[in-house]
DNA sequence: TGTACATCAGTGAACGCGCGTTCACTGATGTAC
DNA sequence: TGTACATCAGTGAACGCGCGTTCACTGATGTAC
């Protein structure tokens, strides 16, 4: 009973101890008893504040889509280029926050339609998506068109980090190439070629 | 003890319960026991042919970088767009084969390192991918470079697999619009887009 | 101001369950001589 | 041809463990009167 789980409410601390699990050993070692003992209190404990294991993941899903969606408003309203840089900050999302990202996008873990703040913070993030294609793609655009992109521009760059906080990616790079350059490298490739004026030669 | 169990050998039957239930439970619901059952055999039975989980879940993605490789190589050998076909060729294994897509690119499941079969399989698959990138993108790429180009191939065709097989992008198409459509059409204009003569317009 | 009661956060013992793992076994097939 | 032994696939009982869940509890804080 040490002072030092009063100094924050046991609800943030058991959420951290969460995303901590998740991030270090992998959703599957999430359990409450797990993360009880990793918040230093009793195995009931964490019951007070989540009735399950699923209330936990779909408030580690909130607070990482409230995340996303910061980071795309924030590039949104104030850069030049919003499509290399969204690329960018989803991928530096995934990387900052995997507990968070590998969570997310995980219905099976979080049914989002089960919990509205975590839904919201979604739609939140979907729709600065929305938003971002029809500034550097066209204003004019159908829904069935946005849609199209969104999800062409989704994938993408979800591609990217799935396979650089989970899979394999990593350690194809040679020594010599840094994750982080490799990510603006092939952001700034595909933002050349997927919209705007296209160039007139392969990039070699 | 029923006959049917000894019609195909029982490695073969484990191997197909196991891909089973990671297609329709998730892999956080494979375990020796849980095979052995849907295998119909005692709990111990597959013990003789897998010393472990692992070993069962190596030898599915040994399979499923084989399907992946073959996948590719039918392509390269016989279609003129590549890297369309190459794209619509990765989802669709994965939409076909979701249980052996979940275990590939996810190295805490399935360390290659130590399986040299599925290694073998792995690098397969991957060196399709960089004669793809040499035959669409430049055969006189430097080797640093056919990396970047394959990276980004691979991880937007892995975004679209993911968030298919396992994300809520299903859910995100209204009811007019069709999976297998909307995959080939974001393959059909990245595709365009990525390589080749680029267009001078942007599409609408 | 004091008493009596309610609420609320957190504790800790106890339960049944599925898991991986061990171990001794059975019964069929193969092999030595 | 027969006997004796080895191997091999698969069985089934038993174990200890971590899990979710239940339940009765403690001790601090708040509230009625």
């Amino acid at each position: 009973m040490s002072p030092s789980k009063h100094d924050a409410s046991l609800r943030a601390t058991v959420l951290r101890a969460a995303v901590d699990i998740v991030e270090k050993e992998g959703v599957g070692a999430l359990s409450m008893r797990e993360v009880a003992r990793r918040a230093g209190v009793s195995h009931q404990a964490p019951y007070h504040y989540f009735s399950d294991r699923a209330e936990i993941l779909a408030s580690i899903a909130e607070e990482g889509f409230d995340t996303l969606a910061d980071a795309f408003d924030m590039v949104l309203s104030s850069d030049p280029e919003p499509l290399e840089a969204c690329y960018v900050a989803y991928v530096r999302m995934a990387l900052d926050h995997p507990g968070h990202f590998r969570i997310m996008f995980r219905p099976e873990l979080c049914a989002l339609e089960e919990h509205p703040n975590a839904q919201r913070a979604a739609d939140r993030a979907f729709d600065a998506l929305m938003r971002l294609v029809r500034r550097v793609v066209s204003p004019d655009l159908s829904p069935d068109e946005v849609l199209t992109w969104a999800v062409g521009f989704w994938t993408n760059a979800h591609g990217m980090a799935t396979l650089l906080v989970d899979g394999p990616l990593a350690r194809k790079l040679p020594p010599h190439r840094n994750v982080d350059d490799m990510v603006a490298e092939v952001a700034h490739l595909w933002a050349q070629r997927l919209v705007g004026e296209p160039q007139s030669t392969v990039e070699r």
